[in-house]
Parts: C-alpha cells; sequence; structure tokens
DNA sequence: AATAAAGTCTAGTAAGTCGCTAGGAATGGA
DNA sequence: TCCATTCCTAGCGACTTACTAGACTTTATT
C-alpha cells in the first residue's frame, strides 16, 4: 500500500505542473485545490525540495516551481522519492545482504520480479501524462 | 511492501509442496526447515486453512496438507490470502466509494494500472513454479 | 485408558509506523 | 516594518506488525 506521503507528493507535483504560469505556486493554493493540509504538505513537498525535484522561492509570494520539464519525470522519481524504495521486501533492497537465507532462497527472484515490474510500470508514466490527464479533468468540469 | 505474512505464507506453500509425499506435514517440521517460530505459522496458516488452500489433519501425526496441485495455485492467491488485497491505495478496493475526490481525480487511473500491473505478475507465477525452484535448490545444496 | 503429538483459539505486548497538528524561526517582497 | 511565505522540529493518538504465551481440542499409538 502506497501511503499518502507518495500519494500527495504525486498530486502536488500535478498541481504545481498543472497551475504554474512561471511563478512559484505556493503551498497556500496547492492546499486549498487538493484539500490537504498546508502543514502536512510542508512535509511532503520538502522531500521533492531536498531531492531536487522542486525548487523552493521563499518570503511573500514564494512558492514552489518544478526543476524542470514535466516530461522529464515519471512518476516512480516522485513517489520513490516521497516513499523511498518500493522493493516489496527488505532483502532487495540495496545494501541489504543481512538474509543468512538467500543461499538457499527460492522466493528471492520472484520478489526481485514483482520489484521490476512494479519500477516499469511506475517510470512509463511522465508527469507530463498526468498533467494532460488533470487539465482534461479541468476542461471537463468547466463544460458541465 | 509485503509483510511476514504473505512471505511467510508463500514460503509454507512451498514448503508443504516440496516435502510433502502425501503425508500431512507438520509445522515442526516447516517450522525447522524454514526458521519461523510454530506460534507464529499458526497463525499464517490458519489464513490458507480457512481459505481452503490447505487441508488440517490434527491429532497425532497431524499435519498439513494442499488441497489441489500446486500449479493450480498462483502466488498471487496466497499472498491476497494472506495479505489481503494488492491495492495500492484504498479507493480501489471493491466497496471503496467514500472519496469525495473521485469525479475530478486525475491519478486514479494510474493507481488502476498499478494494481493491474501487481496483479497480473503475482498470478503468472504459480506454486509449481515456485516448488521446482526450491527442489533445484535443495538439490544445489546435496551438490556441494 | 493414558500419553503424547499434533492443530485451534484467543489474548497480550513491545516496538514501530501513519497521518497528521502545532509552534516558532527564517526569508524576502510591498 | 508588516506579513506572507517557506523551513525545521517536536509531539501524539491510533493503528499495525511480528511476534510470544497459554489453555484447549483432537487423535494415533501404546
Amino acid at each position: 500500500m502506497i501511503s499518502t506521503k507518495g500519494r500527495y507528493a504525486l498530486r502536488v507535483m500535478i498541481d504545481i505542473a498543472s497551475y504554474s504560469d512561471g511563478e512559484p505556486v505556493s503551498l497556500k493554493d496547492v492546499s486549498k485545490r487538493q484539500e490537504i493540509s498546508i502543514k502536512y504538505l510542508e512535509q511532503v513537498v520538502s522531500l521533492l525540495v531536498k531531492r531536487g525535484y522542486l525548487i523552493s522561492v521563499r518570503g511573500n509570494n514564494g512558492g514552489y516551481l518544478l526543476s524542470k520539464d514535466p516530461k522529464d519525470y515519471t512518476a516512480g522519481d516522485i513517489i520513490r522519492c516521497a516513499e523511498g524504495t518500493l522493493a516489496p521486501v527488505a532483502c532487495l533492497q540495496t545494501d541489504c545482504n543481512t538474509c543468512n537465507r538467500r543461499d538457499i532462497c527460492s522466493t528471492i527472484d520472484f520478489w526481485k520480479g514483482f520489484y521490476d515490474v512494479v519500477n516499469n510500470y511506475v517510470d512509463s508514466v511522465t508527469l507530463e501524462d498526468l498533467k494532460n490527464k488533470e487539465l482534461l479533468k479541468i476542461g471537463n468540469d468547466y463544460s458541465i
């Protein structure tokens, strides 16, 4: 199960990608549109800033800007940034050699395959794809 | 992340599939081979029995038997039995219409796709596949 | 009939995670 | 200077995880 951190991170990135006109987008606005508390958003967004996915602008009229074009983020980049690894089991994490059954484990390949299909999927969708869907939804709303 | 319940459930099923000669396999033996406490195994196994995936034989010389051929279980069957749904977000669960953003949500299709690739993957591997890998590993051990 | 080896059921629990809320400091434009 | 904004850290109640424990039931064997 993906936690709110990963899900909100994705929504924030889509929101900023969709509503930015070159000026920074404030969390106050994101919070209103996404119906997520500012205080919680701050924590989610800080992960994206630390990773360099968002540029923060402090002070009055501040906010956040994408650091690159939406087509250059995958959904996987964003989710992994907020969630950490998507590995289904601990023994797949990069630095983990601690399992003393690894030589006789008959399930490790199965879990590797799981990890691969998940990563391949989330990396097959870009922020641009999600932004386009969002703009379509907004359009549909107006047309009602 | 898949919890120990799902991972152990898979290992138990592989163990029973690999070591049963028609007689029930006791948890004591599974516990020794898999290095998992009997008491915890009992709880994992009870889910598999309730679901009809294992047949329990009580009393002396009791244990557990597969209820069908290994090729007729998918890894997904077993993992979902122990873990519950593999849905990455709550709003994909069957009975969930509670999200008031569902009409304007631009990420729901993305999560549906995630759910699909996960289910397709875990259902593409059978218990027989995993049993064969286990037997191979055991064979390799002997040949060392 | 007694024994022992199994499964069954329920409760408890320490540690960790989740999903926030809260307060205050730092920054910078008007 | 004022105020809107980001930045940082702490806290917290509810829940989950990964077990452990104990008492009970069933049944083959002696």
